[in-house]
DNA sequence: TTACAACCTAAACCTAGCTTTAGGTCAAGT
DNA sequence: ACTTGACCTAAAGCTAGGTTTAGGTTGTAA
């Protein structure tokens, strides 16, 4: 099947624009064209999705390019696609472990801040925040400060 | 303790200039400053530490700095700040979701090139890619794929 | 008391990742 | 034949989150 580059957009949440982009910027390798208009393949959206992979785990599109210049390399450059890859894994391993941490902090104020709200104000809580707080919440604190 | 902006930037892996930035976009709530030179204390140091956490889950500076706001305008904010948290830790948990989506994703790459690599190229691999994928390596892939 | 590092401001500059604009092509339905 | 909607390009414009630059002040150690 092929599809336009409307459809793409639609059924993936992606803008014609930023499509058009990706495809200026040589990041979707080939799109085949029919008297000028964009048709792309089972192939080129597979492609997108890992574009919105890498994307998400926060690399920059110049860097995804690269791999897909790789790609385009053929056999040779397996071993920096191996090691593009496994990089990335570490770093995404990593990232977890921060938003886990992140979102320890995040429960702490949720607490925090539905409890002042059944006290009726902050500076009643902040009186004697250390007999009100449950040890859970108090190691959601120290937690997410690990390593700060 | 109070803390010169050189040693804060250190201590916590941010510019200088980041932290000027931060300062000049009210972010960073009534810095004390001494003949001009800004002290940071342990209060600001706690601020810093919730803006870094709001940072990495997405959160634009804009978005923080009305957080901020809020903290500034007492007790009739609470149950803003308390939303602002919840709808926050929403967010959170499906960013993690998302990321461990792209971990199989990046995992299964890491399979696919590791194996091209043994057998000494990606054509090899394609021929028979079926017969060669194991059923966990398979799982990575389509897991990554769901709801795409 | 002078030199030097660390601080300060304002304003210009920068990059990524788009979006918007202006002007044009093409295929389908009426 | 003509209008409409989906496509096209090139180029300018935009925003976030800083950094850099230029010029000036402060504090401390020799």
């Amino acid at each position: 099947m092929e599809y336009s580059i409307g459809e793409v957009a639609e059924r993936y949440n992606l803008t014609i624009s930023q499509l058009r982009y990706y495809d200026k910027e040589g990041i979707i390798p080939n799109i085949k064209r029919i008297n000028g208009i964009r048709k792309f393949s089972e192939q080129d959206i597979e492609t997108l999705f890992l574009i919105e992979c890498l994307k998400q785990t926060g690399l920059t599109l110049k860097e995804i390019k690269q791999f897909v210049e790789w790609t385009k390399m053929g056999d040779s450059t397996i071993d920096l696609r191996l090691n593009f890859f496994k990089k990335q894994e570490e770093k995404v391993m990593k990232q977890i472990k921060d938003l886990e941490k992140s979102l320890k902090m995040i429960k702490y104020k949720c607490w925090y801040y539905d409890t002042a709200k059944t006290l009726g104000s902050v500076s009643e809580l902040e009186a004697n925040k250390d007999e009100i707080t449950p040890e859970n919440i108090k190691n959601l604190f120290d937690e997410a400060h690990d390593n700060f």
